[in-house]
DNA sequence: GGCCAGGACACCA
DNA sequence: TGGTGTCATGGC
């Protein structure tokens, strides 16, 4: 193992327990079944995550929150269900075009889907219409309990500014900085990225608290370029 | 009233 | 490959 490579090492482990010290566990993803996580991961889409919440909870109060329930919810109204989450047309064809997927493919069982390689797994969600990186990243590592790290705008933000990475690092190229320099543990990923975007929601937005931002000096005493 | 949110995709150069 | 527009609601 190389010197960089413990140095990033530590430096990303640093930025974890500070995370984890002044926040504690995180106690992602917040659903109540896999199938609901997949749900959520596509309705929350550039979306604040009360918004999705609200649209969740009205597929449920519906009844509608299961692969065969939605296949047989008209799209319009599964829109009209979804509307609070912001894009509903759009979302509301991605969950269709989403469990048609399943039920052609895995008699409608996410799990089953999820019961194999992580690699092939991904492979076949990113196949799927209006399932990104991001999308199927969340979807393995919360719903699959997959060792697959979740990158995202706050991971980019937080990780350039304690130039770990460039800010135009593409996607894979900030998920290779954690998988390649972490343990490949599901926990620790579930718990990472959880944290990320909870300093960021906090901490990085247009009025920047950076002054309390718990990451304001890693363990190395390196400050943040803000 | 403007900005932003736990993105993805089509289109263009 | 990289930049830009589109999709839309709700909180601050």
């Amino acid at each position: 193992m190389s010197r960089r490579h413990r140095g990033l090492r530590h430096r990303l482990l640093a930025l974890y327990d500070a995370a984890l010290s002044a926040l504690g566990p995180q106690h992602w993803w917040p659903a109540q079944s896999p199938f609901e996580v997949a749900v959520g991961a596509i309705l929350t889409q550039n979306t604040a995550w009360t918004n999705v919440e609200r649209a969740i909870a009205n597929l449920k109060r519906a009844r509608l929150l299961s692969p065969r329930a939605l296949a047989r919810t008209p799209l319009r109204t599964l829109a009209r269900h979804l509307r609070p989450s912001g894009y509903f047309r759009v979302k509301a064809r991605r969950l269709k075009v989403f469990i048609g997927h399943l039920a052609r493919r895995h008699g409608g069982n996410l799990e089953r889907m999820l019961a194999r390689p992580p690699a092939t797994v991904r492979a076949e969600l990113l196949s799927i219409p209006g399932i990104g990186a991001e999308t199927a990243d969340s979807i393995l590592l919360y719903a699959g309990d997959h060792p697959i790290f979740v990158v995202d705008a706050y991971t980019r933000r937080i990780l350039s500014r304690h130039r770990l990475v460039f800010p135009r690092g593409s996607y894979d190229e900030l998920q290779r900085l954690f998988m390649a320099h972490l343990p490949s543990d599901p926990a620790l990923y579930n718990e990472y990225h959880a944290l990320l975007v909870h300093v960021g929601k906090e901490f990085c937005r247009s009025h920047p608290r950076c002054d309390a931002c718990p990451l304001k000096f890693d363990l190395d005493g390196r400050r943040p370029r803000v």
